[in-house]
DNA sequence: TTCAGCATGTAATATGTTACATGATTAG
DNA sequence: CTAATCATGTAACATATTACATGCTGAA
């Protein structure tokens, strides 16, 4: 039930709509864990019914109705409870892995792989712009904002080793005639 | 649909019962795309539905049967169209990068990150010694061998990517006080 | 007037995990 | 005698994805 704990978080950085949690998700605590608006507002309900997160009716004027929810102290102890145990080893489940084991067609791969190689690269620069704008001494960081920072860390060194990873694809791949 | 076509790879390398497979999905291919043996029994039955794979039954004196399921000219077909398209970004789904996030409990953290870390050494251990012994000779690959060799390369730099994160996380908990 | 964005959800389907179930053989 | 390995699955549950549904505002 990671996603659980995923919206904690981020309702314990700042109370948010189901709405904005999802659009949250699309960028920052997204990037760790992607979720869809779907399940967000069903994961926010089976959550209020624990008493972990509460909820509030806001009105706008020309806009629908607002449902703020934020973290209760059962919410809270659940975080510190979660916090304190191990997380376990990371399934990585990669239909790109498979595909080059099938090693079915060289073309398609090296078209792939460019297009990851791409993906990569603007993932990349997007986690670098954010590392220079909100955390430009990180020698300076504490508490919250250098997990965040460490966070942003491992982002950043999986999208570098993606797009090595790349680049030794198509090496060997056009060392051996496909382009 | 990835497992089903992670099985096919696999049945298309040699023919195999669901226990084989699960046993293989633990080992090499499952690297890339775990699966337990319910789940592969599930889509091996369905895949027969769909005419993508075939089985025969063998006697096994002192043994239970074994139904043997070999891929089926159709499913090689589903193969290739399935390699013939492009693979979507894969998402990444990491309890611990969120946990760094919540950075509730930084003695929790630094344990597990050193727990984590031990992970991956055997891990990358593993897949050098795979690489050491099955190809000796990278070079001289081609086809499926330079493709499954490829697949090996992207554990490998997952692995030490893992371990220079954790690394980074280590050094930075202990220059603030957490051992 | 059409499309993007705001805001909330339900429903159906697919996939993955955990627990249960059976029964034989072989190694310790 | 006990546990592990071989070999097959079913069932219940949890989670994730895709499609559907509604309705308002503001900008092009």
């Amino acid at each position: 039930m990671a996603l659980d704990h995923a919206i904690l978080v981020s309702l314990h950085e700042r109370a948010a709509s189901g709405y904005d949690l999802a659009r949250r998700f699309d960028a920052s605590i997204g990037y760790f864990w992607p979720a869809s608006h779907q399940q967000i507002y069903r994961v926010l309900a089976r959550m209020q019914e624990a008493g972990w997160v509460e909820s509030t009716l806001q009105e706008q004027d020309g806009r629908p109705d607002k449902k703020t929810y934020a973290i209760t102290p059962d919410g809270e102890a659940e975080l510190d409870r979660w916090a304190a145990g191990a997380t376990g080893r990371e399934a990585i489940r990669s239909d790109f892995a498979v595909k080059l084991r099938a090693f079915r067609d060289p073309e398609a791969i090296a078209l792939d792989t460019r297009a990851r190689r791409a993906d990569h690269v603007a993932r990349l620069a997007a986690y670098e712009a954010s590392e220079a704008r909100f955390y430009p001494n990180p020698r300076a960081l504490e508490g919250n904002d250098l997990g965040s920072w460490l966070a942003l860390r491992g982002g950043i060194s999986t999208e570098r080793r993606g797009i090595e990873w790349c680049d030794e694809i198509l090496t060997a791949l056009e060392g051996r005639g496909s382009r």
